[in-house]
DNA sequence: CCCGCTTTGACATACGTATGTCAATATTCT
DNA sequence: AGAATATTGACATACGTATGTCAAAGCGGG
């Protein structure tokens, strides 16, 4: 009737208890026939462990810390948002956040070191690119600690997985929007970045100008504005670009600093078509008055929700996907708005 | 250092085990002041009442029935394999389905008529718009049974929450995309549908128009197929309308059948802009060698997994928010696949 | 056959909460 | 004040698994 328990296995298989739990908890010393004996008596009576139980009698905590640069980018203070608000609601396991200033590859490396893997079992951080940190981050893995990259990856680096978007892959997907929202319109493209020395910008780009060039070969990509997220340098140097060039018909930005693409395009006409990312009050604002025509995001609480059950199944030694960790790019317009 | 327990609680509060019992699980019999000095020492340490504990001492499972149309429409199927799935990880509940003939509502009404109150707590239906199923749903209510619509809503029924995206909204982004799409190309857009008999695809089709007539109105609507779902009859009467109408610029599939989309396009040129629902093997190909636009769809696992929290928390009696259900709608590109 | 090693069993205890019973107080009503 | 009722406490038991200890049995080599 209920569910069968490890008493109904070990009864069906002849064995003691103990026997099933070293079968069930892979622990040593049970005889290559006993085991397949249990294993066969799991599936004839469609054993399932409670978990519940489990992880009641097994009374241990994870614990994990994120790593996330301070300051005031809105995403990272969202993410940081979010972790708290799941803190609370996560049952087996401990969420804590510690903030180092941002693009600052000595203080994270320094904040790699201060973990103590008695403490933490499992990590993921925003990874600066820089040998330090890839220094730093080997050293925790010698301690035994799990660790992941997120948002920005760390390639070559010890660090077991990577938790975010796939960068190239959204800047072609902005690409494939942009260049249908101005087809038949032959003119010019700018693109507005933070700063190509940023990883994930860069790889943004790459993928938009790959998928431009191929299939809409008549818009012309203008160089890229480097305005360092800021939408004062924003509005400035797209007003100019946009003064200069009157056969403007699209805009991907790539970073931050929306704002200031919204003051650089007021009141032109006709207004270009625009694609940028992150979903902000702002953004969605722009959205819905329709001087933005899409926004490109990654999702706050699957970066989070990915993040921790991948450390868990590392820290359990669990088998991971590789594919696990990849959080999907959503495209939002003005009638999809979450 | 490590969490608190309800002994805690009892000790901080001066209580004894049992007063904090009743606090917790707002039992009768407590005095105004006792209850708030439980519930200040539980703040005051930070109490979690360990859900693993809870349930574990509290053996009650629910049963939850998912009834959904059978036959080939793959989006349904998907759902079906997502909840096979799910019901083996899932620990509290016991998920089963059923499935019934689709677009029939006899049939429905009579498999919800079936359900025995004592065997099953709660019922996920993807409804068909009718009488005889508004009836056979308030039976069931009157039994006790928590009742949630999925997918398809029925409103003005006794069902006590719809499980789904914004069907309006998906319309809505549907003419967003494809208007932008054939934007400077007037002409012709095809409506491809199952049957406005279900309430889903009778508001995609609503959100759709409105958008489109409000916002690209040199585009003309032509009078939507009913295909019922089925990929042969979609490719024989889309390739009809396309032959007698060779000004169709952009074509709108609400409903499943879109392999007879992609079959009814085969070879025409110049290929409308496409715009269709669900992500399956074959609408995935269609995008990724160029015969479909953009695909827009719901999540399996999004989808199954709030109408169970939902249903779990109706069948608890525990406050549900109104917004609770609504899932959100995913846009696709080729540079987007998942 | 004894020795050492591996494999298995019997048993006990713990995890934190739910739930029930029955007695002991406290409070309110008459 | 006494009775009736409302509130609280003490205690016991159960949920299914994890984990440890110690003994018993099995097995091979010498």
């Amino acid at each position: 009737m209920s569910r069968p328990t490890i008493h109904d296995v070990a009864r069906a298989a002849g064995v003691s208890l103990s026997t099933v739990d070293r079968v069930l908890n892979e622990r040593t010393g049970v005889r290559q026939a006993t085991q397949s004996r249990v294993a066969a008596a799991m599936r004839e009576l469609g054993f399932q462990r409670n978990l519940a139980a489990a992880s009641l009698a097994r009374r241990r905590q994870d614990r994990l810390l994120f790593i996330l640069p301070g300051g005031s980018n809105s995403f990272m203070r969202g993410l940081e948002r979010e972790l708290t608000r799941k803190a609370a609601a996560w049952e087996f396991t401990q969420l804590e956040v510690a903030t180092v200033p941002p693009f600052d590859d000595a203080a994270l490396a320094a904040a790699l070191r201060e973990v103590d893997p008695a403490q933490t079992h499992g990590v993921a951080v925003v990874a600066t690119d820089s040998a330090v940190v890839r220094a730093a981050l080997a050293e925790l893995r010698d301690k035994g600690v799990a660790v992941v990259t997120l948002v920005s990856d760390l390639p070559s680096s010890r660090r077991q997985h990577f938790v975010g978007i796939d960068n190239v892959q959204a800047g072609r997907t902005a690409a494939s929007l942009l260049g249908r929202f101005c087809r038949g319109r032959p003119g010019r493209i700018v693109i507005v970045a933070g700063s190509m020395l940023v990883r994930d910008h860069a790889e943004r780009r790459l993928g938009f100008e790959q998928v431009l060039r191929a299939e809409f070969p008549e818009q012309q990509i203008l160089p890229p504005l480097e305005a360092l997220d800021d939408q004062d340098i924003v509005a400035a140097e797209l007003g100019a670009v946009l003064d200069r060039h009157p056969d403007v018909v699209g805009i991907y930005s790539l970073g931050a600093g929306t704002r200031g693409v919204a003051r650089a395009m007021a009141g032109r006409t006709p207004r270009p078509a625009t694609v940028v990312h992150e979903l902000t009050a702002h953004s969605r604002q722009a959205l819905l008055d329709g001087s933005f025509d899409a926004v490109i995001r990654q999702d706050h609480a699957r970066e989070v929700a990915a993040a921790v059950s991948l450390l868990q199944a590392l820290i359990a030694g669990k088998p991971v996907e590789p594919e696990a960790g990849r959080i999907g790019i959503e495209v939002f317009l003005r009638d999809n708005l979450p």
